[in-house]
RNA sequence: CGGGGUGUAGCGCAGUUGGCAGCGCGCAGCGUUCGGGACGCUGAGGCCGAGAGUUCAAGUCUCUCCACCCCGACCA
């Protein structure tokens, strides 16, 4: 490939709108560009890299015996009518209809077609196991597409599914599933951890998220500095160490506390630690008013109350709702709510607190949970750094993380609501039993380069790099160089390598600096000077070494450093 | 969806009390250079995000809308 006709230009400044180091490489490198907030377009070069990474996760998934297909990116609506998705994914989809009024949905993702699908193609149990798979666009119209390709509102996924006879079946392919994704992530260079994740509102019994640390990541994991416990923050729990108890506590005292009605307030009035409160949020749920216990320095974590509350959004109570249950803003406390829920976070221990009287200008102090209110025990606040792993015990850490798959075992969610069964070996019919399993192509290649650069620019894994050789001709104007130049990429490209050739008449300085930005691993260059003395060199993008060869040796020395690279 | 910010040439930006729309990079032509983003000369490139208003006069003031970015919310 002649750079000189390469359609897109490298930048020498990126666009002001590009925050992550990624993010402005993406750009600056010509690996792709906006079309519209969360709409990119793959310039060539970003192409050949979201093509390689395909290949990669192809060769895995091919691997474990999983089969290529593909759906298509509009799909009618009444199977997601169904399965109640048609509904719940309402704020986050693009729909439209055809000329006859019927509607269509932009795919989410394909649980519910693959289903169909198996239905028809999957009349026995001797047809399972089954994984099949497809790359495919997805069309998600999320209210915030952030940092260029990590979280973007269409792109394409690999999403495979598999289909079993049983939870047993399911595990082994989930399992299979599980060690594909962890040689899919090494070999495109990615560093992926593989953390439990929250199941979301779809049920389901087993999640794992492969997360790649980075500062550009928008979700938090908890890992523990000692075992091998990692979480998303969702769904992370800690161990609570069992304290005294509050046995010889005083009654529950009230105490005047004019206008403090937050706990910045109390500690500032009262001059106690944010510990010494606790905090009673009131929300709304289907069935009424539900009042959260917190300590005072614990935040809720919203995923869980969701989960715990089985709703889609959070909502507060309102004034209406204020009265029903008696609480006072500002004022909330546990004792003496009435049509209330109340729920208790496990970090409440049974030791005195200061509490909400349900009264204006009034808290209770003394307040001994257990003794002066009761409610059901839930875990439903935020882990955070230094908290007790709840496996071993040890110490949890708090890093950011980019989420670069996902896989989940759903079991029959789907099948059962789509009835689509199987005959068993027993004879009667079994809903089918599966799990998804899902990549984003354009956020691994992004993630790939937050992970993966300097302050010049790229360094490509050699296994995902847009070429193998980047061959500069300095100066290209000199005919014996452009000739001997030519005569080299055809060579290299005659073995089957990969060669990008900087035609370009440009300044040594330009060509070099372009060749750190795009990152190509392995940069050769033909020059006036080398060539006086029949030499060329050759230098690995990471590598600050030079290698002055031979020009006879250099293809068979190019060919040896490609060989030795994993692929 | 809440809060904040930005829209002026392909990119980065300046534009004062309202008075000729600019700078750097990039781009084109010619010449000089030629191993780390070279230099000179000449030149092209603008509905100043859109609409309405105020004014003799609007990039600049007012209103409405749109787009984009950041934080949060949301997110198989």
């Amino acid at each position: 490939m002649r750079q000189s006709t390469l359609f897109g230009r490298t930048l020498r400044e990126a666009p002001a709108e590009a925050q992550t180091p990624g993010h402005r490489l993406m750009l600056r490198a010509a690996i792709a560009r906006p079309l519209a907030a969360g709409f990119y377009t793959w310039l060539p070069l970003g192409f050949r890299v979201a093509k390689k990474v395909e290949r990669i996760i192809r060769e895995e998934q091919d691997r474990i015996g999983a089969q290529e297909m593909e759906m298509p990116v509009l799909t009618p609506a009444e199977p997601w009518k169904q399965t109640g998705r048609w509904e719940a994914l309402e704020p986050i989809t693009f729909r439209t209809k055809d000329h006859n009024g019927r509607e269509f949905m932009v795919s989410y993702t394909h649980e519910e077609f693959v289903h169909l699908h198996a239905m028809q193609e999957i009349q026995s149990y001797r047809q399972m196991p089954a994984i099949v798979y497809h790359f495919q666009s997805k069309g998600r119209d999320e209210t915030r597409a952030r940092a260029g390709l990590l979280r973007v509102r269409e792109f394409v996924m690999k999403d495979a599914y598999s289909f079993d006879v049983d939870q047993a079946g399911l595990e082994k392919s989930y399992a299979a599933e599980h060690r594909a994704y962890a040689r899919t992530f090494e070999r495109m260079g990615l560093d992926a951890i593989s953390v439990e994740s929250d199941t979301g509102a779809m049920g389901g019994d087993v999640a794992h998220e492969f997360q790649v640390l980075n500062e550009a990541g928008e979700d938090r994991i908890a890992i523990c500095t000692n075992c091998d416990y990692k979480a998303n923050l969702e769904k992370a729990t800690r161990k609570i160490a069992a304290k005294a108890s509050a046995d010889g506590a005083s009654p529950a005292t009230p105490i005047s506390t004019p206008g403090a009605t937050t706990i910045d307030d109390l500690e500032r009035t009262l001059r106690l630690p944010a510990s010494a409160f606790l905090k009673t949020l009131l929300l709304r749920s289907k069935d009424g008013v539900v009042a959260i216990v917190l300590p005072g320095d614990r935040a809720a974590n919203e995923p869980k109350l969701r989960k715990l509350l089985d709703v889609a959004n959070l909502e507060f109570a309102n004034d209406a709702d204020f009265a029903t249950v008696g609480g006072v803003a500002g004022f909330v406390g546990p004792i003496g709510l009435r049509n209330a829920r109340v729920l208790v976070d496990v970090s409440v221990e049974t030791r005195p607190y200061v509490a909400g009287a349900n009264k204006k200008d009034t808290h209770l102090r003394d307040v001994v949970p257990g003794r002066d209110f009761s409610g059901e025990r839930v875990d439903v606040h935020d882990v955070r750094e230094g908290d007790a792993c709840p496996r071993c015990g040890g110490k949890l850490e708090i890093k950011r993380g980019i989420e670069v798959g996902n896989i989940f075992a759903y079991g029959t969610y789907y099948a059962k609501k789509m009835n689509a069964t199987f005959e068993a070996e027993d004879g009667t019919r079994k809903p089918f039993v599966g799990g998804s399993y899902g990549i984003g192509i354009g956020r691994a290649v992004q993630t790939i380069i937050e992970t993966h650069h300097d302050d010049r620019g790229i360094l490509w894994p050699p296994s995902v790099a847009p070429f193998d050789v980047h061959l500069i001709a300095l100066p290209v104007t000199e005919p014996e160089v452009r000739t001997t130049a030519e005569k080299v990429v055809a060579e290299l490209e005659t073995t089957g390598l990969e060669v990008l050739y900087d035609d370009r008449d440009e300044s040594a300085g330009v060509k070099f600096a372009d060749a750190d930005l795009i990152g190509i691993p392995l940069r050769m260059t033909v020059s006036k000077r080398n060539l006086k003395e029949g030499k060329v060199e050759i230098k690995g993008r990471s590598s600050a070494d030079l290698e002055l060869v031979p020009l006879s040796e250099g293809l068979a020395r190019v060919r040896a450093i490609v060989a030795a690279w994993p692929r």
